[in-house]
DNA sequence: TCTGGGGTCCTAGGACCC
DNA sequence: TCTGGGGTCCTAGGACCC
């Protein structure tokens, strides 16, 4: 349970704010007013439980402050305190992060750049550096999954945790003082200041963290959910963008008040099904959406805007292939395959076109997707000019069938492909799978063309960075890997190439069988 | 001011099958 | 001869998010 007795007796505000970092600025925005008492221990739903105490969710959001421009100020002292701006700085570029003194100029994300020069001149425009990021964005979350391993990382900069099981009495006050200690881990550590928004939902808390920011925490004390939300913009709800927005302010809805207020009905005649539906329930706080540690990619895809507008057919060929190429690369390192490929252009008008054609097999082979991307391209007027070209792949599955092996596999040997949901469900393999046996795409490792270790399925293997597993399929110059920890969450799939010498047979094979040993121990 | 790059999800129409 | 309905897959476009 979330309610602290005293607290929700008396009546008085739940809300909590940061610590003393916080640097000078906006006043601190508190959750004013008085909170009414909590529901106590009201059930919501059966999905969540620990041992025979059912209790509110506790999910936190935590978003980085301004995060490439304060990883840029952290690496470089002289930029610290000056306005810095992280985007593309050609003549298309947009900024991606300003910082909160550029953003003081009026500076702000997906802003072209030329305009954030006219209002900000003096300030130092950058282009990003991913890997510095990713390096911080790892030492963050690692830091937050000390708090939970239920963590469902959503971008670089931000997460949800879920405190839930590992916290089934949380108060106010017990969650604020153990949000409080990451930030300050997080901040001593790093150098970053982290937001977090704490509630009973993910809405709740991602809307929150935002209000939080910079540097900032907001607890929302359950039960006091829809009445908070009431009077903010519909803006404020994560999934209402401008066109939405608009089509509800034509129909006199600015607030998540008076979108509540709507029937059902009516938000679905208004916004579709499946948006109506889930937006008239976010405006009455109402959010199921569970945290999710692991998600399957469904598509891979690169793409490039000109400096000037294209016209000219060899010139697009060749980004066809070079784009390929980084498409190629990302799904042979992750393992993944797909069957549509998809040709995106914007032209001089900056409408933009996608054209695709799904394959009778799965591919990662850059030659027959280049073959698929330009076939899609000549079909395409491109006399007045493109800015943009972009190839990708999506229907992915987690084995590539090589058409090398065509020809070498017998018939006891087909090949069986699944999706890459098959083996991302987190509990493939587990006690309450009712297939655990992996199907696995079985291809015939028997004569391999080099001397390269042959690892067969079953085989037990340790990694150094993953830990230990057992090999689920192989395939020419590689081999797929069940992990069962620790270093990598329970069940998490990766594949290697075969010959990485990280990846160590454990010998004798002594692995238990995998349906005895997965256990979903959070 | 003139709009990046990487994704996800939804809708709608048509083909096709039963 | 005229005309079903449901389900699935594919394609294209659009909204949205960071």
């Amino acid at each position: 349970m979330w309610c602290n007795r005293e607290q929700s007796e008396t009546h008085t505000s739940w809300s909590t704010r940061a610590g003393p970092r916080r640097p000078p600025g906006p006043s601190p925005r508190s959750c004013s007013g008085r909170a009414p008492a909590c529901h106590p221990a009201r059930p919501v739903g059966s999905r969540r439980q620990t041992g025979s105490v059912r209790s509110r969710p506790v999910i936190l959001h935590l978003d980085l402050d301004a995060f490439f421009t304060a990883v840029e100020q952290l690496h470089k002292p002289s930029l610290r305190g000056k306005p810095v701006v992280v985007g593309g700085v050609g003549g298309r570029g947009v900024v991606s992060t300003a910082s909160y003194e550029a953003r003081a100029f009026g500076v702000h994300s997906a802003m072209p750049t030329a305009e954030a020069r006219r209002r900000c001149p003096h300030a130092a425009y950058l282009s990003p550096r991913f890997e510095a990021y990713r390096d911080a964005s790892v030492r963050v979350m690692d830091l937050a999954r000390a708090v939970t391993p239920l963590l469902e990382q959503v971008s670089i900069d931000e997460a949800y945790l879920d405190l839930t099981p590992a916290h089934p009495d949380a108060t106010v006050e017990s969650v604020t003082a153990l949000v409080e200690d990451l930030r300050a881990g997080i901040h001593a550590a790093t150098g970053l200041t982290a937001s977090v928004g704490a509630g009973t939902s993910k809405l709740v808390a991602k809307i929150h963290s935002d209000l939080a920011k910079p540097d900032g925490l907001l607890v929302v004390p359950p039960g006091t959910e829809a009445e908070r939300l009431a009077p903010m913009s519909v803006r404020a709800i994560p999934g209402v963008g401008p066109a939405t927005a608009a089509r509800l302010t034509a129909h006199g809805v600015g607030t998540v008040g008076r979108l509540a207020a709507l029937d059902l009905g009516e938000a679905v005649a208004l916004l579709g099904k499946a948006h109506g539906t889930q937006l008239h329930a976010f405006a009455h706080g109402v959010d199921d959406r569970e945290v999710v540690t692991e998600r399957a990619a469904k598509s891979v895809s690169a793409e490039t805007t000109f400096p000037t507008d294209v016209t000219d057919r060899v010139t697009l060929g060749r980004h066809v292939r070079e784009l390929t190429a980084r498409v190629g690369r990302r799904l042979r390192a992750d393992g993944l395959s797909g069957r549509t490929v998809v040709l995106k252009v914007r032209r001089h008008d900056f409408s933009t076109l996608t054209r695709s054609t799904t394959l009778d097999q799965p591919t990662d082979d850059d030659a027959a997707v280049v073959r698929h991307a330009e076939r899609l391209l000549a079909g395409l007027d491109v006399s007045n000019g493109l800015r943009l070209i972009g190839v990708g792949v999506s229907g992915l599955s987690l084995y590539t069938q090589p058409d090398l092996l065509d020809g070498l596999l017998d018939e006891t040997l087909a090949p069986v492909r699944t999706t890459a949901e098959d083996f991302d469900r987190p509990d493939a393999g587990g006690a309450d799978d009712p297939d655990p046996s992996p199907d696995v795409e079985l291809v015939d490792t028997s004569g391999p063309p080099t001397g390269r270790p042959t690892w067969r399925p079953g085989q037990d293997v340790q990694h150094a960075e993953h830990g230990r597993g057992w090999v689920q399929g192989s395939g020419v110059g590689r081999v797929t890997v069940r992990f069962e920890g620790p270093g990598t969450p329970v069940g998490r799939v990766r594949t290697f190439a075969d010959d990485d010498p990280d990846l160590v047979a454990t010998d004798p094979p002594r692995w238990p069988a995998q349906d005895d040993h997965i256990t979903d121990d959070y």
